[in-house]
DNA sequence: ATTAGCACTCGTCGAGTTCGAGTGCCAGGA
DNA sequence: TCCTGGCACTCGAACTCGACGAGTGCTAAT
């Protein structure tokens, strides 16, 4: 009893499946003459791979098909793979003109969506903190005011603000003269210390402590969190092999954003190369049929790129495509 | 021959078939009484509304479903509805707190989903001519700077240059200087020369002329045009009526940006209040079977909001949803 | 101009049938 | 002990068939 060909057994079925589509049967698999044993051989394997729930099948009189449990034994034996010279070069080329960071993110996930066939997903850089650069104020009206950040890691950061009262036009542009005096080159606790003192300050403007707030968690390392994807048609496309029914939820959890964004500090918290989920391992409903494969990038690896995708998907290829885009954005957002 | 009656055939037919889905027939229209005729009437009226091209039938046992043109009569007959007092509310709420125009622009978006449970779509207002208030350059690694514009009417631009050489910290502080001095307050032809000059002064740095051209156009009104969606899941869910083989196209038209953006101009240009464009009329064949609702917002009304759905939409409901957002964005960005 | 009536069409639904892929198990062979 | 060929069996897919009925167009009567 050779757990050896088990395994290449549970290997076959899953390749098959993914290419096919359709339930494998052990004839097929014996007529593919790579695993060099017999039909009936191989029935015996599949019911050892079975009650291991590996594999199952849909119907009694159908093949086989791998179980969440069998891809997940199938990608833990993968050995990397190696991405095709063509990606390769097209990630080369893809960001050799971004122009800035939304750019890269942008093309980024554009990208991986067109290498894998799946839905990509890009999570913002979430930076670190940074000294305040710049600050600026500019009307809006007379009750608001926008404020923007410019941070010494080329972060800019932006909200409007409300003024309560009427402001002078002298007393708002000292404000931004004093604000920029206070917090120019500073971080962390030193410039919470410097701007509280000074919103502190007797004759100060009723808003001031509104600026020295949002000045501070700007310099703290941006404001929220962001996903985006691309490539949501390929969830839809024919052989995707999700029903209708199904992608629903799928699109309505890449939209919520929370949802995502929870899975991949999940996924980014194992710490590997490159994470795969498989489909209940998600632990999320909408997203009990899809699988997705992630790989943290950027500064400390704290960001998350990844593609999403039917449980039954092209698992080394699509882990190469993840690795790779992740590498080349690591190198750009690093720089 | 009442061609009154025929009217009212038709927008029975639309209405029923908007919400039950099947095709209707003569009876089934008979039975309802809001007609007052018998169905053998309603059979000769939707004899002749088929000669017209207004409704068709699937096969030759089954009720009649609108075409294109159908729904366009019907559209074009309608009397503007009113907007729910509950959504009334909600949309008066939801900017409350929006905290800057990207905000707004996903706030709307959501809400307009929500709203019609079909695809919104937001394009950024564009913007007009505006001065220059403020230029920041920060390095970024040795041979790239990021540029940022504030503009005065509270836009910022951003984007990353090649310094192309070495340039030392002093020269770069003093383009920086330069070029805020130059630049700042000015519009249009007047800035445009400005910086012209300056770049092409003798001892210049050699990327003057990139950071010169990039205000020039951050100025003239921005970057460039987006289209933001929410609401995707609407297009899968049941009941949409769209093939699941339908959708990935459109889904990929949303992602495109280009299609959609070019649709929308089209639409602007017909200047109405809301324009409606019924499947084949978006010229698109990956929108063939969906309809779009529009109105523009924004100053000069440059830019639009619209819904987009299946062609058997709630034609009423949709329009007046979007007039509404449009009417509270406008009322947002203008101030 | 409208209506009631009637013959006709044709798609849907369910039952019954065949077909074959795929299985599990067993007995014989290396 | 492990593999293989063979065989009986299961069960879904695909097809046929007929009844049903929703819906139509036409005609004659009002």
């Amino acid at each position: 009893m050779s757990e050896e060909r088990r395994r290449a057994v549970l290997r076959a079925i899953v390749e098959d499946y993914v290419s096919t589509h359709e339930p494998v049967g052990s004839k097929a698999l014996a007529e593919a003459r790579t695993l060099g044993v017999s039909s009936a051989t191989i029935r015996n394997d599949m019911a050892i791979l079975e009650e291991e729930g590996l594999i199952a099948q849909p119907h009694t009189s159908a093949g086989r098909i791998p179980t969440d449990l069998g891809y997940r034994s199938f990608v833990d034996q993968l050995a990397a793979a190696a991405l095709p010279d063509a990606h390769k070069r097209a990630i080369g080329t893809f960001l050799s003109d971004a122009v800035d960071l939304n750019d890269v993110v942008e093309r980024s996930v554009r990208l991986l969506s067109q290498l894998t066939r799946q839905v990509a997903v890009v999570q913002y850089p979430s930076l670190r903190e940074s000294a305040v650069r710049r600050i600026e104020l500019v009307r809006m009206g007379a009750e608001h005011a926008l404020i923007v950040v410019v941070s010494a890691d080329a972060r800019v950061d932006q909200r409007t603000i409300s003024l309560g009262e009427a402001t002078s036009d002298e007393a708002f542009e000292r404000t931004v003269r004093e604000v920029n005096a206070t917090a120019e080159g500073l971080t962390g606790a030193r410039l919470e210390a410097a701007l509280t003192m000074w919103a502190a300050a007797p004759d100060q403007v009723p808003w001031a402590g509104a600026v020295a707030d949002f000045v501070v968690t700007a310099a703290r390392g941006g404001t929220v969190e962001r996903v985006v994807f691309a490539g949501a048609s390929n969830l839809a496309r024919a052989g995707s092999g999700l029903e209708a029914d199904t992608i629903a939820p799928v699109l309505d959890a890449l939209e919520e954003q929370v949802v995502l964004l929870r899975l991949l500090h999940e996924m980014a918290a194992e710490g590997d190369d490159v994470t795969v989920r498989i489909g209940a391992e998600t632990h999320h409903e909408a997203l009990s049929r899809t699988s997705i494969v992630a790989a943290a990038y950027g500064r400390d690896a704290a960001s998350l790129v990844g593609a999403l995708g039917p449980t039954r998907m092209d698992y080394p290829g699509t882990m190469a495509a993840v690795r790779a885009v992740a590498r080349y954005l690591s190198k750009v957002v690093e720089l």
